[in-house]
DNA sequence: GGCCAGGACTATG
DNA sequence: CATAGTCATGGC
């Protein structure tokens, strides 16, 4: 058992909402404790990851063949474990009392993202358009398909796994035509060496999204999205609907603002945007 | 039953 | 550059 030592402000149940009020949980899983499990399959190794809150600290325990150190690594990143929370609320305190507001009420919240950039990219893909409930259908259907599995759990396949499979075998489940190609596309041209998403998101911010778009399949919501996953604390992917479903409903607009107006109203979130969205998705769940 | 979903591509003015 | 049509399907 490995430790991450709590940063602050921190709540982990706060963080597990919203991956427990999705409608599907494909490949992470909340279970009681709360324990967050997944397996994993990374440098073409299997194995298995389950996060709980100790006294202390978070307790992380990795089976399987994965790398404890590496893994350490990628449960930092995808439970967003350096970031300056309290810079956030400090931020927000003085710019905008609307998001200061979300951020009190879901004190010690942190978004909980995908373990490779590979699964991000593949993911918001699979979200364009569609509603959220779907979208996670279709993500359990890849799944299926070419997925391992360790001890029962699945993992969300290797981007060699998915270079392998046909277009019409996405197609026969309810992918839809460009789809099926965005996503296999990718992951051939990641496991052919023509693509390394990391290089990229490695980028000055803009640059990166200029590169990610010419990716067939990527505008900018879903560069942006992808660069969030991967810890970019200023991507705002104001276009997104549930973005401006959530702008309208918590700053009282008497109609849905275009992206441009998110844009300029959120002008003040950075450089936090990225929290600022994530608040905003979570203010959602909640009804009403 | 029609419209909207955590968009992007393609074809036309 | 700007707008319209298209995509697949589920949820409401």
């Amino acid at each position: 058992m490995h430790q991450i030592a709590y940063p602050q402000p921190y709540s982990l149940e706060m963080s597990l909402k919203r991956v427990q009020d999705m409608p599907r949980q494909v490949i992470g899983r909340v279970e009681p404790g709360p324990v967050y499990v997944r397996a994993l399959e990374h440098a073409g190794r299997l194995g298995l990851v389950r996060v709980r809150p100790g006294p202390d600290a978070l307790d992380v325990e990795i089976r399987g063949e994965l790398d404890p150190a590496e893994t350490l690594a990628l449960v930092r990143r995808a439970f967003a474990l350096d970031l300056d929370l309290a810079a956030f609320h400090a931020h927000m305190d003085a710019a905008d009392p609307v998001m200061a507001s979300l951020a009190r009420k879901y004190q010690g919240a942190r978004p909980i993202g995908t373990f490779s950039l590979w699964e991000a990219l593949a993911w918001s893909i699979i979200g364009q358009q569609v509603n959220v409930s779907f979208a996670y259908s279709l993500k359990e259907t890849l799944v299926r398909l070419c997925g391992a599995q360790f001890d029962g759990y699945p993992a969300f396949p290797a981007p060699e796994r998915v270079a392998g499979i046909p277009y019409e075998a996405l197609q026969a489940e309810k992918y839809s035509r460009k789809k099926a190609e965005y996503v296999i596309d990718i992951a051939r041209a990641i496991t052919e060496g023509r693509l390394d998403l990391a290089s990229h998101v490695a980028l000055p911010f803009d640059d990166a999204v200029t590169q990610l778009v010419k990716l067939r399949g990527v505008g900018r919501w879903t560069a942006e999205c992808l660069l969030m996953d991967a810890g970019a604390p200023d991507a705002f992917p104001a276009g997104d609907i549930g973005i401006r479903n959530a702008v309208q409903r918590f700053y009282g607009l008497d109609h849905q603002p275009t992206e441009a107006e998110v844009r300029e109203l959120g002008r003040v979130w950075a450089p936090f945007s990225a929290l600022a969205c994530y608040y905003l998705w979570l203010g959602l769940l909640d009804k009403g």
